[in-house]
DNA sequence: CCGGCGTATGTTACCGATAACATTACACGA
DNA sequence: TCGTGTAATGTTATCGGTAACATACGCCGG
């Protein structure tokens, strides 16, 4: 093996300067302009012009005044893929989440990616469907680009995906659920007593015949497990129960009544795993001449839109997801620039009883 | 403070590899595996391993198994910010939408990441709002990431954004309008059209007075025109009016027909700038008691899935909001991989004509 | 008038990969 | 037998910033 350690000091200055040149002209994109061609211009250092642009308390009135005039006339916007490199800050986060074709989840993303936009962080959206396996490789993929933090939907994880999370090191906000051990940062509810609470206040209404309309997802089958639960804690049990696919649409929701009329005793509580479900329940009920709430009562899950903009409003559970969203931005910024602790945050669901109970 | 002062390159090599691995251990995280350390294990040089993770075809066979094995073994994950400073391409696209609550853009975004994750690219998310200053400085702050593309909204740009763009030379896609000149690849539709469409078939269907909720926002706002414009050409006017807020509502929609209801003449075709404006007013005309088609036509425009899933399912303008996202991914790849040129695709839209026309 | 200290700025050595070029090993035809 | 082309692998020099350390300078009290 040479040794050619020595070799790039032993260039003249002069010399590397005109290789350098010869390299950007020859080579880059004609709008490559770099900190060295502001610091040039503004006769300082290159950490000169770092600093004016990262810790402007650190240089002079003056120098920061002539720094910012060059960065202006070149037009100069700093890599922040060397910056990273360097600083071993991406200021990135990555969020994994099912989809974004549903309000469950595009609530919280907006506000999210709102608030770490303001903190100056970028967000990169991975979608992992609703199979673990896609969320692993997902969560894969984006720890290559040394994300500063990541947000994950829901709370159940691989055992080799949370040694891998865990021994990395690398903050982590769970969303949209709860568990008793989380990864990290966890903002969430429990599904479990959503159903709980809703079979409650059909059983305070004296519903004494249930059924449910349920998406194949794991947080919904939780809200059906806490609802059936607690039915059964009153002594009574469901009389008609239909899977829907996961997300789950307004025909959904159809079917499932339809698939369930003929079964529906005179008076029976209807809880639908979204307010998308409980409203194809709704058409579908008014079509077969079913008196809401009188036969039938309804309440969804989520709070979208169309649970209050709809004739009948309808009851459904409200859960804050813009909240969840803000909470979650909050808590993984100030994980990832102080050291606070793991931490549980639980934020509050709340039944809206409408016109449909 | 580890003693750091005697130069690196003053040093003998196996004094540097001992001081590299002390300076590794202090510093960087636990799980900080790099390529030189798989390339030691697997007793090739690093170049070797970055040649087995990128162009496998160009590596012997056993040579790669060692190389695999280690990396493996190391659980190594290649850190893709530092590769992409080094090959100038980050592997990733800058998205900005206007929002993401709405499934006029979740639709498309959905498939556009899922179609660029196929492809190896992860989609960073940036969102404007509905200001156009906004978008300008989002669009400054994701270039300075580097991405190796950029799709982005509507095809309105500002002449400043305009030529920096152009002068990046990076290959942006505009979706979801359409534009004489777009900045570069344009996959999207023509909204006055869809509008004159509409005032045509309603003429059609033999209607004289128009009214029209429309939405405070640039593409609304040429759907809105292309109406008026093609109502005037067969000499007829608009009879009642609204501009609601953007993005609008379902109680947009209420709060618009409301406005307007005294105002209606005996049968007036109403066009609604999204199938939730259309459907408030389909629910507040119920309210009012007006009769639908008898009194007013009521056509949308989105095809969400409430246009086919209420009833009355309502008349509506179709646009495939997938199929733009699939198709601005594929188009912007293939602007990035090969050298093809700047494209315009205009993708159909169709009227959906249901029960309330 | 000098030592010491804080502020502003410069210098050096990387961060972890890859492009471009260099080298080695071998097969094969003249 | 030997040049020569090709496949496989190694070496070097960055990519464009920033952390950490070094230095220059002015100001203060003793």
């Amino acid at each position: 093996m040479p040794d050619r350690t020595r070799a790039p000091l032993a260039m003249p200055q002069a010399a590397a300067q005109i290789a350098d040149v010869a390299a950007t002209a020859g080579r880059a994109k004609p709008t490559a302009v770099k900190i060295t061609d502001v610091a040039a211009l503004a006769g300082v250092a290159p950490m000169t012009v770092s600093r004016v642009l990262n810790t402007p308390d650190r240089v002079s009135g003056p120098t920061a005044a002539r720094v910012r005039a060059a960065i202006e006339q070149l037009g100069y916007m700093p890599n922040l893929i060397a910056g990273g490199l360097s600083s071993r800050r991406s200021r990135m986060i990555a969020a994994i989440v099912p989809t974004i074709a549903s309000p469950m989840f595009n609530a919280p993303m907006q506000t999210f990616t709102d608030a770490m936009g303001v903190a100056g962080y970028h967000v990169m959206l991975a979608l992992s469907g609703y199979t673990e396996d896609s969320e692993d490789a997902q969560i894969r993929a984006v720890l290559a680009r040394r994300p500063d933090g990541l947000l994950l939907t829901g709370a159940r994880r691989s055992p080799a995906i949370r040694r891998l999370l865990h021994d990395s090191g690398l903050p982590v906000v769970e969303i949209w659920d709860t568990a008793p051990e989380p990864t990290d940062i966890l903002v969430g509810f429990d599904h479990a007593e959503v159903g709980g609470a809703v079979a409650d206040f059909f059983v305070a209404g004296g519903h004494t015949h249930f059924a449910i309309l349920s998406a194949r997802d794991p947080r919904a089958a939780a809200r059906r497990q806490g609802f059936v639960d607690r039915i059964a804690h009153h002594g009574l049990t469901l009389s008609a129960e239909r899977v829907l696919p996961a997300p789950s649409s307004i025909e959904d929701g159809r079917q499932g009544l339809r698939d369930i009329a003929a079964s529906l005793a005179p008076r029976t509580a209807l809880f639908g795993s979204s307010d998308l479900v409980a409203f194809g329940a709704l058409v579908e009920a008014k079509l077969h001449g079913i008196d809401v709430p009188g036969q039938l009562a309804v309440c969804g899950f989520g709070d979208f839109e169309i649970s209050r903009g709809n004739v009948p409003a309808f009851t459904t559970v409200r859960v804050d997801g813009a909240e969840i969203g803000r909470v979650a931005a909050e808590k993984l910024l100030a994980r990832i620039q102080g050291n606070t602790a793991p931490e549980r945050v639980l934020v509050p669901f709340e039944i809206i009883a409408r016109d449909t109970t």
